[in-house]
DNA sequence: TTATAATCTTATAATCATTCTAATATAATC
DNA sequence: GATTATATTAGAATGATTATAAGATTATAA
């Protein structure tokens, strides 16, 4: 576990980031969390461990690690931002009945368009929305 | 004029839409401008020319029309959310420096992602972001 | 038409995610 | 260890969007 904790205290010095407590537990929370948590949850799955966390402190963390490259934002329906650490490349589907958001294998990095060859360009999202198999079960035993 | 008119009111009419002024002069606003407007750079270009506007109509209108089909909402970095009216295939570039959003085209409609063969896919977007031609000439005149 | 029901618009209040502010605490540097 | 820079914290402020309820408009049908 100590050996964890140095990996992720390096992950952020490289970055130039501070390791602070707060910062590091984000971070773990990150690694160890498979889904696309909003600020709100990160907040609340860490507040009973660390009791005087603050909102703005998830906030200035995820944004911290946004600009560092640690993380990757993705906001879909515009109503909140998720989080996501970057690995491979991915794309991301959303469904629009039981909100849940799913990873799909995409590789953006080699997607090249000639009409943005005088563009530089930093980050590439790929969002689907429509239905999981899930809810599209639950669908259909209702008719 | 009026045949323009008469068509904005029969695109709404097919969608099962009242053609109420409001709604038709919204509609004709993203018809004629070429850029993503937010819920309110819509409002202010029409509240001049209809005084008694509501931003809450705007809102009701946007959302009546994207669940109608007639306008794609994106949603780049989670703070606004911008409309498109939908028409061919394109994706969308934001210049992390001044903001604009640019289409470009891309073909969505042909990518089959097999890991999604059994979800419904209802809507697809590709969403680039990095600096234009014009943020990058003015950051290296800088340096 | 005219009555009726359905829907839309409007103004305002409410909500909720995010950012700002200023004081305090922690970490890095000399 | 003292100093400086940066982080954390609590709470207030912001700003986009939604909810509410009353009044206006549109569709339906006698």
């Amino acid at each position: 576990m100590t050996a964890n904790k140095e990996n992720l205290k390096a992950e952020l010095l490289v970055k130039g980031l501070r390791p602070s407590y707060q910062r590091i537990r984000v971070l773990e929370f990150m690694h160890i969390n498979p889904g696309h948590p909003t600020a709100d949850e990160i907040y609340s799955a860490l507040l009973p461990e660390i009791v005087s966390l603050s909102k703005a402190t998830i906030y200035n963390t995820l944004n911290a690690f946004v600009s560092a490259g640690l993380l990757r934002m993705i906001s879909m329906d515009g109503t909140e931002k998720r989080y996501d650490i970057i690995t491979r490349a991915h794309g991301h589907f959303k469904c629009d009945c039981c909100g849940s958001i799913i990873n799909f294998p995409f590789d953006l990095d080699n997607v090249q368009v000639k009409e943005l060859s005088r563009f530089k360009i930093n980050e590439k999202n790929i969002y689907f929305n429509g239905l999981c198999p899930e809810c599209l079960k639950k669908n259909k035993e209702k008719e």
